[in-house]
DNA sequence: CGAAACCTTGAGAGCTCTCAATGTGAGTGG
DNA sequence: CCACTCACATTGAGAGCTCTCAAGGTTTCG
C-alpha cells in the first residue's frame, strides 16, 4: 500500500473545495490580481515551512499536500493550531514576526506569495481585503471551535469530533486515509498518542468506525455525530 | 468596598490602551470613517448581548465595562474565548449568523454599529478593510495562544498565565481586582471552580501572589513568570 | 442584619498520562 | 523475494492531576 499521502489527498480534493475547518476556500483569492503572482515551490515530508520567530517574508496557499501549523513549548509540549490542505492559505501575521511554525506532513507544494506584495494589493483593492479580512473570520470561528473542543471535550468526543472533521475535508465518504500520525493526532486534540489509541480502539469496539492498518478508517458517522451531539 | 468593576476598569484603561491579547487596539478604527455611526447602548451586569444562532446585525464596540464571549454544549458546559475590555471590538462574524454568545460581565457601555454599515464601508475603502483584517488577524494570534493553553499546559501553568494577561489589560501594576467569577475564569481556562480557587490558594502559599478578599490580587510576577518559561 | 451568591476546602473517584512492552507495517539490503 | 530494521501504533498497569460531590466560610447587597 502507497504511502504517498499526497497523492491521494490531491485526488480527493478539488482545489475550488469548501474547507470545513480552517480557511475559507481561497481558490479564487488571487484571481482578480495579476500583480500578485504565486512562485510555486515544494516540501519534503516534514519539512520545515517556517519557525516561530522567523521575519514572515511569505504567504502560502497549499497546492497539493498537507502542512500543520504549531505552537511548542521550552520543554516539547506541542499544540497544533491546524492542519492545511489544498486551496487553504497560511502564513498571514498580525507583526513581521511568525507567532507560530509551519512544517509539511506529506512532501508539499506550495505558491509562495511576497506578503509585502500581498498586503499591497490588500492596500489597493478593497475587495481583496475583505476577502482576507473574511478568511481571517473564518479561521477565527475554527479556532474558537477549537478551543471549546480543548477546554470542555472528552477525549472520546475530541477524537469522534476530529474524525468527521477530517472526513468533510477529504470528500465526505466516510471512508479515507488519516494523513497524519496519531502524535500529530494528539497535538492537535490535546491528548497523548496513546490515548488517541485507546480512543480509536475503543470507537472500533462500539462499532463507530473500521479500521485497515493504522490509517485507513470507515466512520459510522451516524454513530459519531451522536457521540458530540453538537 | 465597591463592587463596581465598571468604574475600575474604565479608569485603570485608558481608551487607547494597547490590548495585549484580545483585539487590536481599535480606538482610532472608525475615525475615518464618518459614515460609520455607533450608537450608544447599555447592558446591564450579566445581560446578553448576541446568542449564538443569532442573526449577525450589528458589531460592538466597548466603552466601558467587559464583555465575554462564548459557545455552549447543550449539556451546559461553556468555554468562553475571550473577555473584551474598552476599546476592544466584537461581534464580527464570517456568515450571518452569530456562532458564539456574548455577556456583559458587568454594566457596560458599548457603541454598537450596523455590520452592513460597517461592511459597505470596508468595500468602499480599502484602508478600513486592511485595518478590519489586521484585527481579525490578532484575534486569532490570541485564540492560538489560547489553543495551546488549553491543550497544553497545567492549571498552574493556566492560572498563572492568565493572571499576567490581566494584569497586562488592566494597567501592569501587579495589583488590581479581577473583574470576573471564578466561574468564568474556569470556563475561559478549561478547569472547574474549585481548581481555579485551590491553584489560587497554592500560588498564593508558594508566594507568587497575595489576596485580599475573593477579588483583589497582588502578583509576584517574576515569580508567575517563572511558572509559565514562554 | 439577613439572605443569597460566591468562594474555599476536603475526600474520594475518574479520566488521562506515564512508563513499559508488544505488535504492525513500510522500506531496505542481501 | 525474504529477512531485517525502524518508525509507528497498540495495549497494559499504575500513578497523578483534575473533577465531582459535599460542607462550611466569606462577601455582597437588599
Amino acid at each position: 500500500m502507497s504511502t504517498d499521502y499526497t497523492a491521494r489527498t490531491s485526488t480527493q480534493i478539488p482545489a475550488g473545495h469548501s474547507a470545513p475547518f480552517p480557511s475559507l476556500d481561497a481558490s479564487a483569492l488571487f484571481a482578480g490580481c495579476p500583480e500578485v503572482i504565486g512562485t510555486p515551490f515544494s516540501y519534503a515530508r516534514e519539512e520545515e515551512v517556517y519557525g516561530e520567530g522567523e521575519e514572515a517574508e511569505f504567504v502560502y496557499k497549499v497546492v497539493s499536500g498537507a502542512v500543520r501549523t504549531h505552537k511548542v513549548l521550552s520543554d516539547g509540549r506541542r499544540q497544533i493550531t491546524g492542519f492545511r490542505l489544498p486551496g487553504d492559505l497560511f502564513g498571514f501575521e498580525q507583526g513581521k514576526i511568525h507567532r507560530h511554525s509551519a512544517e509539511a506532513l506529506t512532501d508539499t507544494k506550495v505558491l509562495i506569495f511576497k506578503r509585502r506584495q500581498v498586503e499591497r494589493a490588500a492596500t489597493d483593492r478593497a475587495e481583496f481585503a475583505c476577502q482576507l479580512w473574511d478568511m481571517a473570520t473564518n479561521d477565527l470561528r475554527h479556532a474558537q471551535d477549537h478551543m471549546l473542543l480543548l477546554g470542555r471535550r472528552s477525549a472520546a468526543e475530541r477524537v469522534a469530533s476530529f474524525l468527521i472533521d477530517v472526513d468533510a475535508r477529504l470528500g465526505g465518504t466516510g471512508t479515507f486515509a488519516l494523513p497524519m500520525t496519531r502524535r500529530d493526532i494528539a497535538d492537535f486534540l490535546g491528548l497523548t498518542i496513546e490515548t488517541v489509541s485507546r480512543t480509536l480502539s475503543q470507537l472500533e469496539e462500539d462499532g463507530a468506525l473500521q479500521r485497515v492498518g493504522g490509517r485507513q478508517v470507515s466512520l459510522r458517522r451516524a454513530r459519531l455525530h451522536r457521540m458530540i451531539e453538537d
